[in-house]
DNA sequence: TCAATAGTTCAGTCATCATTGAAACGTAGC
DNA sequence: GCTACGTTTCAATGATGACTGAACTATTGA
């Protein structure tokens, strides 16, 4: 939570250590369905109870998950009311892509060139990218 | 494996599944460090026991994150004289880029419009992205 | 064929993780 | 305050993962 912003917004800065706890977050089949179902959510994000639904995981075993994803700065969490509503923590998974490419671009940006190709098909840029 | 491209060159579909064992596989110091080096070393890869030596790991040791990462389909091998050279799977890499983004955009193209604007900065897209 | 080199496999150990049920905590409404 | 509801914490269990040294396989060169 310490790392400073790269120069465009809505996009998080990690170092090695972060990427590696970010990866092994999304390494379980549960965790990575809760983050999918809080991306496709949206910012508004999603109650615990509606989210332990979604994924088909206990209470018990989701709070563990959750734990687990807000620790590796995926998902943020406020409450309302008696509910808890946890949402994806967008920039920092646009960090972990950003790392991955940093990675790709090292002296060869043609490798890379294929995922920009895909992503720039998947989502065209718009026009106003500081949305977080 | 047996996924069929998505008609972007370069860039292999990924179902959940292989997501999960991918992001595992990265989830992992000494192996996110092999993929980052393999992918700085460029297509023609690196030998295992140089590979050992740059990550800092012993040679059982590397062999079992080089089994898990190739099992995980992030790196190719091939045999070259008494060494074998250990290379990235590049597209393998794109698929799992494609398919966080692919969430990312499911209703909300705004929220991924950081990423690409990342991405777009890290490297230019080049007029041939067909390169593997 | 023999020795040397490069990697892998095997068996075993220690640590970490996923999951569960029960109990505890905090909030809302009566 | 009391009760119901939503969520988290705790304790315990089984499973999986990371790492090590020794033994094994494959390739090269003499």
């Amino acid at each position: 939570m310490t790392d400073a912003p790269q120069g465009i917004d809505g996009v998080l800065a990690i170092d090695e250590a972060r990427a590696v706890a970010a990866f092994a977050a999304l390494g379980q089949e549960n965790r990575l369905r809760i983050v999918r179902v809080l991306v496709t959510a949206g910012p508004d994000g999603m109650a615990a109870g509606r989210l332990a639904g979604a994924v088909g995981v206990s209470g018990t075993n989701l709070s563990f998950h959750l734990k687990e994803l807000s620790h590796a700065g995926l998902v943020r969490s406020r409450r309302a009311g008696r509910s808890i509503l946890y949402s994806a923590a967008y920039p920092a998974l646009s960090g972990l892509i950003q790392f991955l490419m940093r990675d790709c671009c090292q002296g060869r940006p043609e490798v890379c060139a294929p995922a920009v190709a895909a992503l720039a098909a998947c989502c065209p840029p718009t026009r106003d990218p500081s949305h977080a």
